[in-house]
DNA sequence: ATGACTAAATACTTTAGA
């Protein structure tokens, strides 16, 4: 979000847009009593639960759903502060799936105190995760680019965080709980970047980074039928400087995951679409 | 040239982001 309280506008017309049965959202900056102040009447309205973990002026998650909201946690059990606790993380069981809200430290400087405290959190939250249900999904802002291919010149952030080895180690080790890179998985070859600083042109020249990522356990990983980055949600006056990941689920057998909707009835037959689809970019 | 842009507290500047 980089600010819920600058981005109010764009968030909800986001999500009347697009209809979202859940929501994670990090880098509210906001105190749990002024998110609430500022957006619960418009969340219900839509017909949200909402659990937040905020505090006054960085950081901040929130988890939005219109499929039960239970079992809320918030923090990861054994992760370090800096040095005190930092609101980072909110998990919740929605439409029968543990969600996990992350806002992931920065690391800042590799070597630093704060790229310390960045892999201390991750080992916690591996084992979070690990101890964990089956069906899970483990997403937000992970301040991790997986690999060269998820930045738009690797050269370009030698020597800097989100690219270095102990980083990309303590991610896979985050996979190897049987975790799934479920939008790079649909995604395999091309460019596709989920932050772009907001200096130089970085956006309109498309030079960002793959950041924000959706990992999703096997049996929800199944489910997936589509998964991309909303790049659209990132132009016109006033964005954040990331945009936000979207993956759609099928309804599980249990019908997990909103109603069952029954397909339209449609007596003149259904009309093949022979227009060719804009490219999200 | 560690610049550029945006946001927050508290404040007219510093810290943080990545």
């Amino acid at each position: 979000m980089n600010s819920v309280k600058q981005r109010m506008p764009r968030l909800l017309g986001w999500l009347d847009e697009r209809e979202p049965d859940v929501v994670c959202l990090q880098e509210t900056k906001l105190a749990d009593d002024a998110f609430t102040a500022l957006l619960g009447q418009e969340l219900a309205g839509r017909g949200y639960e909402v659990a937040l973990y905020g505090e006054v002026q960085w950081n901040g998650v929130a988890l939005l759903s219109k499929v039960g909201l239970e079992d809320v946690v918030t923090g990861v059990a054994g992760a370090p502060g800096f040095p005190n606790p930092e609101a980072r993380a909110v998990a919740a069981t929605c439409g029968g799936i543990r969600i996990h809200s992350l806002y992931v430290p920065n690391g800042r400087v590799p070597d630093s105190d704060h790229y310390v405290y960045k892999l201390a959190w991750l080992k916690a939250l591996r084992d979070v995760v690990s101890a964990g249900p089956a069906e899970q999904i483990v997403c937000g802002d992970m301040n991790i680019a997986p690999t060269d291919a998820d930045v738009f010149d690797p050269a370009a952030y030698v020597g800097s965080t989100h690219v270095t080895a102990p980083e990309r180690e303590a991610l896979a080790e985050l996979l190897a709980t049987g975790l799934h890179d479920v939008v790079r998985d649909r995604w395999p070859t091309e460019r596709i970047f989920s932050y772009w600083d907001y200096r130089a042109g970085m956006f309109h020249q498309d030079l960002g980074m793959r950041i924000d990522l959706m990992l999703a356990s096997d049996p929800v990983a199944e489910r997936v039928k589509a998964a991309w980055i909303d790049r659209k949600a990132r132009k016109g006056t006033g964005p954040s400087d990331h945009a936000p990941v979207i993956i759609d689920l099928d309804v599980a057998p249990d019908g997990d995951i909103g109603p069952v909707v029954p397909p339209p009835s449609n007596p003149r037959g259904a009309r093949k679409r022979t227009t060719k689809l804009p490219q999200n970019r």
